[in-house]
DNA sequence: TAATAACCTCGCAA
DNA sequence: ATTGCGAGGTTAT
């Protein structure tokens, strides 16, 4: 590998917050306090410094990842100013209290759909270890020092590969959905990366029209890989949220909540979500371990 | 339009 | 160890 090289970054940003947070399935802690994961074709490991954040990588050199590191930190968006703007919410400043340095990322829009079309009545620890058999079947071999790992299988991998294969790596029942979304994107009848950047509405229903994809996996898409930070996914933890601390109907619609979040906080919806989202999971977990 | 069952397996707790 | 429950949803009825 080539030498380690410091991105400076001068906005607050916390790996483990951030890459542990349900966003991304393929980080790992290695040891101490380095995580290793995959973006796009190269395999990472990112550990924090004074100045920043320390990277080596493979194939590419470090150095040369620079900007695209930056954008998938989403280095771009200032976080205090966002976090300023939300923390009127006292839920919300709760959670940015609590992990100041997490932030969203920007990724690969294909992996991300994929990874959140596993997700549904799944949960992280299986997800990421289906994503990791999924790459390691069907992906690209990545080394780095003596240690490899796989890319994300392309869209074309997933839909030759079929629901009966897929249904054997532990997909379940969403294994047609996943290969179908392949042959989809492989086929060039949906174009996610003409999407980022488009208006909401139009996002939203190019994915839904996808088998197996409704409104919530649509918005993790659109929220982590698509640029629509107005996104409010509410899946059951958020849901909990909405209704036990804000004191909306319980049996109130999906987009019930999508335009209660849109009124509260507008284009940042996306952030005081994941805020919401990583504290009440981290507060259930630490329930959970301390009632034993 | 609203409610309910069914869907594949796995992780986790008791 | 083994069992039973619930898991970051979606579709079909």
């Amino acid at each position: 590998m080539s030498d380690p090289f410091v991105l400076t970054v001068s906005q607050p940003i916390d790996l483990p917050s951030t890459l542990a947070s349900g966003q991304c399935f393929r980080w790992r802690l290695a040891s101490d306090d380095v995580w290793t994961g995959v973006i796009g074709g190269d395999m990472v490991r990112l550990w924090a410094t004074p100045e920043g954040i320390g990277v080596a990588s493979a194939p590419t050199p470090p150095a040369e990842l620079a900007e695209s590191l930056a954008s998938y930190l989403r280095l771009d968006d200032d976080l205090p100013v966002i976090q300023a703007r939300i923390a009127v919410d006292p839920h919300v400043r709760d959670g940015i209290e609590h992990y100041p340095g997490l932030r969203l990322l920007r990724q690969d829009p294909w992996e991300t759909l994929a990874g959140f079309i596993l997700s549904a009545t799944s949960n992280i620890a299986r997800i990421s270890r289906t994503v990791e058999l999924l790459a390691t079947s069907f992906g690209e071999p990545i080394d780095l020092d003596s240690e490899r790992r796989h890319a994300f299988p392309r869209p074309e991998a997933l839909a030759e590969a079929g629901e009966q294969r897929l249904r054997q790596l532990g997909c379940g029942f969403r294994a047609p959905y996943l290969a179908r979304a392949g042959a989809a994107v492989a086929d060039g009848a949906l174009r996610l990366d003409a999407l980022r950047g488009a208006p909401y509405a139009d996002v939203l229903a190019e994915l839904t029209a996808l088998h197996g994809v409704a409104d919530k996996i649509a918005d993790c898409t659109m929220l982590f890989s698509l640029d629509r930070m107005e996104a409010f996914p509410a899946d059951r933890w958020v849901r909990r949220v909405v209704v036990d601390r804000y004191g909306l109907p319980p049996n109130i619609t999906y987009d019930g909540v999508r335009q209660w979040a849109r009124e509260r906080f507008g284009a940042d919806a996306g952030y005081a979500n994941q805020y919401l989202f990583w504290h009440i999971r981290q507060e259930t977990r630490a329930q959970r371990s301390g009632s034993v």
